[in-house]
DNA sequence: ACCGGAGTTGGCAACCGTTGCCAACAAGGC
DNA sequence: GCCTTGTTGGCAACGGTTGCCAACTCCGGT
């Protein structure tokens, strides 16, 4: 069990910590900051940029959400639900994307990485592809 | 076997191309463009900035290196001896890099996708860790 | 060798995502 | 309600990358 959201001292639940972090919520995908902050707006409730990316990077720091980066350098962002480590199978096309777990990468890469020596091992794995529904339409 | 440097009509061989490709040749590990630049200057051959990113990014577009991005959006290329599809292990700290292969990972990534109705796959895989070297130092 | 056209160069400005700065603001304990 | 302190948000700055364009230089033709 974990609090759903305590209120550590120090730590003020503000409108603007609540609306993205119900926003992430919400969407499912990789989002872009500029997109949700868009996205916020849209909403009317509206918050600074700046604002969505210091809660942004809050979030991916104490692990809460994911964060990868897109081809041409751009962060992208995701709320997911599982707390272990995974892996993503992303659309290219729509950004949705599916939770993956591979143990036998996990050991491919201690293994390797074992092999050559090196230590403080860390791997990024993400697939990318078509999902059905983008391949249809 | 593959001519070394064939010359494709509306291409130039300039000192500047060759410096590029050169340096790719000697230097190994992910170097970030401004890297090479600052490299190429410190040999004497002096290259444009801009004129390193072109060449960096058809060299790219046209396989002949890879590229990956750092944990903070910056490119790195690295002129690889395999031509084959295959990942790297970089250490963190000096930028070495081994290439492995990971059939098990190339099947997996395979397998999932399919299981989930995604096409057009492709996959970006990284190990990263210290060297032996570094973690000596 | 010379010429001319087309690929190439390079410095600078623009671009874009992201972060620093800081004065105004508002949660929440008292 | 008050005051402390975390938070906000607009703007400027930053760093990597790309667009722009006039000057340049390969190189095939002559």
């Amino acid at each position: 069990m974990s609090e759903p959201t305590r209120s550590l001292p120090g730590v003020r639940t503000t409108r603007q910590r609540i609306a993205v972090a119900e926003l992430l919520e919400r969407v499912d995908g990789f989002r872009s900051a500029q997109d949700l902050h868009d996205l916020l707006r849209h909403d009317g409730a509206s918050v600074g940029l700046t604002t969505v990316y210091r809660h942004l990077q809050a979030l991916a720091e104490s692990g809460q959400v994911d964060v990868l980066r897109t081809g041409d350098g751009e962060a992208v962002y995701r709320r997911c639900p599982t707390e272990t480590h995974h892996h993503h199978l992303v659309c290219r096309d729509c950004g949705r994307s599916v939770e993956v777990e591979g143990p036998e990468v996990e050991a491919w890469a201690t293994a390797v990485a074992r092999t050559h020596g090196f230590t403080d091992v860390t791997h990024t794995v993400e697939v990318f592809g078509r999902c059905s529904a983008c391949a249809a339409g």
